[in-house]
DNA sequence: AGCACGATTAACT
DNA sequence: GTTAATCGTGCTC
């Protein structure tokens, strides 16, 4: 069952701690691709100097201000598209970014956009999933818990903590600490 | 109007 | 381990 918004409406870290092992779902052609996310990471508030918000209210992170339950999708590096949900209550910013996934339905359409790249390499990073499922800014700002979105999230199987450990969020070596090693980055053994 | 940089990846040595 | 690819964003001039 699709993940409401009140899922969402929480605290960021609690949510990509929950949204390990729930099932992110691409519709697409009226087919379905989905894998089951086992690594996030929380960016939360303005304090966060890891967050785009530490920028404040910009066109950009404006969605991050905005209800939860919506895409937050951004390019970097001049080629990647990154995929995140917005958290916390509208008004204060913060998201959750998606950084890995298993896939399960829907494989042939995965593997025809990772061709060339081994099995394990399908989705097993933030630009790499979105490649696989065809995620693109077309999709940022969209309300995942809308009935006819083409992008959400399905409850999924509950992940027990001794399953999930927390390290220092990725490639923020220019931010300063606390923000560079607080363990915002959520990993599911499975 | 211009510029430095980035929540990365793949293909190198 | 190193590096190029490539461009939107936010900041400075």
């Amino acid at each position: 069952m699709q993940l409401k918004q009140t899922f969402f409406a929480r605290d960021t870290l609690k949510v990509a701690r929950d949204l390990l092992g729930s099932r992110l779902v691409r519709l697409e052609d009226g087919k379905r691709a989905s894998g089951i996310i086992v690594e996030t990471e929380a960016y939360r508030g303005e304090d966060d100097l890891g967050c785009h918000c530490s920028a404040g209210r910009t066109k950009r992170t404006e969605v991050m201000y905005g209800p939860p339950g919506y895409s937050y999708v951004y390019f970097v590096y001049g080629m990647h598209w990154l995929l995140n949900f917005v958290t916390e209550s509208e008004g204060f910013p913060g998201a959750v970014l998606i950084r890995a996934i298993i896939p399960d339905e829907g494989q042939e359409i995965i593997a025809a956009r990772r061709e060339g790249r081994p099995r394990s390499e399908w989705t097993n990073g933030p630009a790499k999933l979105c490649q696989a499922m065809g995620i693109t800014g077309q999709l940022n700002n969209h309300n995942i818990c809308h009935p006819d979105t083409s992008i959400f999230v399905e409850r999924g199987r509950e992940i027990p903590d001794k399953l999930v450990s927390t390290t220092p969020r990725v490639g923020l070596d220019s931010v300063p600490e606390p923000w560079k090693t607080i363990p915002w980055r959520f990993v599911a053994e499975i």
